[in-house]
DNA sequence: TTTTATTTGAAATGAACGTTTCAAAATTAA
DNA sequence: TTAATTTTGAAACGTTCATTTCAAATAAAA
């Protein structure tokens, strides 16, 4: 009996996602995301509620577009230095890529939101966790394999990694050189050698 | 003739300031400026023309109060290591000060305007070039002194900085433990030594 | 005290905000 | 083909937005 959904709920959300990614979450309307995804203002409180929910839904693609990203990524590596370098790799590639200077939507979501809404801290924190524990495992790997110093635990290396990643984010919406960034993850990684 | 000027004007700053640290640009709106200044809508836009002026006088406010007091502590140090020692010990302090976990107003600006207002952009920019000049000078002097080795660059070693505490920031923002954001400094500090 | 310039208060401006409403259109099962 | 159910479109909801208006209050200069 039922009319089904007819849109492609993966490609909505990644419309909606380049508008908050681009503009952040208060400046967007949802006039604006009535335009970039073409759907009518009923169909997008049907299927999200309301604004908030739509921009949770959103979080959680990118996170999930990303972690496939980066694992695609991991899977390359032959060792866990390796690994971590083209984590490093990847996101600089992303850098480059993000010729609108948006940043990290995660990054900006942190700085805009994280001390205001529970439900994003809540989701930024776990995703923190999540990134956390796959750097750690990098880390004590590599550590085992003898391809990372013993200077520091894994634990100390994970979150030293971890706010590198969140420096080199916001730093590249205002230095786009490339050289200088390689720069910047050539510091960072020959601390853990 | 004039009736002159009653408020205390470096006052209403820092209480506008407050609030735009807190809830970021476009959260905040002309009333919660009006009610965390006291003054009166009209007072506010003869003295500031519009709201993204007086942010824009919130953000040179906020540079020139942290400017002071870096300044303040870096004349403490003996030599340039310490100097820089003591401006990341600087950092955690204000961090832990910050229990509203507000981060940094001028990166949360980074994340939030700086690829949408060019007034903003240009601000950090010019920030950023004045940063990365006291950095630069503070490694230029520590590697002639003999406490900050010679494996880069000033400049290089400056962006690497820059761009960790702009990590530390962020980072501070989902991880309140003092004793985690210390692991963090000293790793990034012993890269340079 | 009067004149002149400025600040103040309070209300009003029109536009934009997120959200709701509801009848019409659409689609599938019976 | 009819009945049941959902999506859609367009308009309207009340609220809040940044900004303007302007008369009244204020204070220094004449």
């Amino acid at each position: 009996m039922p009319k089904v959904e007819v849109f492609d709920k993966a490609l909505v959300l990644e419309q909606a996602t380049h508008v908050f990614h681009d503009k952040g979450y208060h400046a967007t309307s949802m006039q604006d995301l009535v335009d970039a995804t073409g759907l009518n203002r009923s169909s997008i409180y049907n299927s999200f509620d309301n604004k908030l929910n739509l921009f949770m839904a959103c979080l959680k693609a990118y996170q999930t577009a990303y972690g496939n990203k980066v694992s695609n990524e991991l899977e390359k590596a032959t060792d866990s230095l390796e690994a971590i370098e083209r984590l490093f790799k990847f996101y600089l590639k992303e850098i480059v890529r993000d010729t609108e200077d948006k940043g990290c939507l995660l990054v900006n979501a942190t700085s805009e939101m994280a001390n205001q809404e529970p439900c994003v801290t809540h989701f930024l924190n776990s995703n923190k966790e999540g990134f956390m524990t796959m750097l750690e495992e990098l880390v004590q790997n590599g550590q085992q394999e003898g391809c990372i110093n013993l200077d520091k635990s894994p634990k100390e290396y994970a979150l030293y990694l971890f706010s590198s990643i969140q420096g080199l984010r916001t730093t590249a919406i205002l230095i786009a050189n490339k050289k200088d960034l390689q720069s910047i993850i050539n510091i960072t990684l020959r601390t853990i050698i």
